[in-house]
DNA sequence: TGTGTATTGTTCACAAGCGAATTACATCGG
DNA sequence: CCGATGTAATTCGCTTGTGAACAATACACA
């Protein structure tokens, strides 16, 4: 019933939507667990390194430090996660996975291997290759374009909404 | 600053990292606007076809009928758009640009295309032209995979969290 | 015609992002 | 040692996305 031509207005869109989509399938996967994809991200990272610092947990999911804490008080209520000072630098909070969490690595890691299954469903090695370097690539130009804000070059229009 | 080896855990989370990445730069360059990224996306699909209704600006953009709902009202606020009767279907309503927007057409287009141009810096054409057509083929792979929902398939673990 | 089903849009409650501002602590220079 | 500056985490207020539940309308068919 999903026959759309969905022509492209905007080629560069296409990358909202993969991680759209990724997201609810994920997300889809994830619900008989009452867990998210973000949380599954972070957990994650928890398993391959335990007790990193919130800043550092920002880091690795590139994201804010205010998502970060939010994330961490729901997975400490609910059991999988707990806070603990760093002894070195009292200003940070290191987060360290409960059993809960670690006697079910195979089943997070697992999880994130069948999306990407999912994903690359029919593409040669050689084609995931190639598709992830692009995509790397891309990542790079935008981290770059970011770090040089150079505001006064690109404001050459009057707002369109006061 | 921002020399750090960021190993890639996840391969298929670089989906995730480029579309915030593009949603960032996206933000800041429209932030003396006062608009947001998903605004823009939802006007230049309106000014390539004024009128839709907003089932049909869902499907566009790939987001449920929730988001555009609210969306819309926010954009109805701010004068940028208004909602129509649908004269053949009393239960659904068209969206409609106002002047305001139409006159910052090239603003808006443009803008796309520039953050185009930076993901896609030092990549030849045959490349980019790659890049989009494998984006293309997860994105089908992922929408197979939503549509095809087999529940009893991935639910083989007991829910990690109660 | 009437009844059951499907669709459109809305509201609600939630998760996850962001920027700005704040607090507490660290660090560096004199 | 002190004061300025920088940094980790948090709170606040916002946008955007989700699913579930609902009202109004459309539609299909006995």
């Amino acid at each position: 019933m999903s026959e759309q031509k969905q022509q492209d207005l905007e080629p560069g869109f296409i990358f909202q939507r993969v991680a759209r989509q990724r997201l609810r399938l994920t997300d889809k996967r994830l619900a008989p667990h009452n867990l998210t994809s973000a949380q599954v991200f972070l957990l994650n990272w928890l398993l391959h390194r335990d007790g990193m610092t919130q800043k550092e947990l920002a880091q690795r999911l590139s994201i804010g430090t205010v998502a970060v804490s939010g994330m961490v008080d729901r997975l400490e209520v609910a059991g999988l996660v707990r806070r603990g000072q760093d002894p070195n630098d009292r200003r940070a909070k290191k987060v360290w996975l409960k059993d809960s969490v670690r006697t079910n690595r195979e089943l997070l890691s697992g999880l994130a291997k069948e999306i990407n299954d999912v994903s690359f469903k029919g593409m040669s090695a050689t084609e995931i290759k190639t598709l992830l370097g692009l995509m790397d690539k891309v990542h790079r130009n935008l981290v770059e374009a970011l770090d040089a804000d150079d505001p006064s070059k690109w404001v050459n229009e009057q707002p369109i909404r006061r």
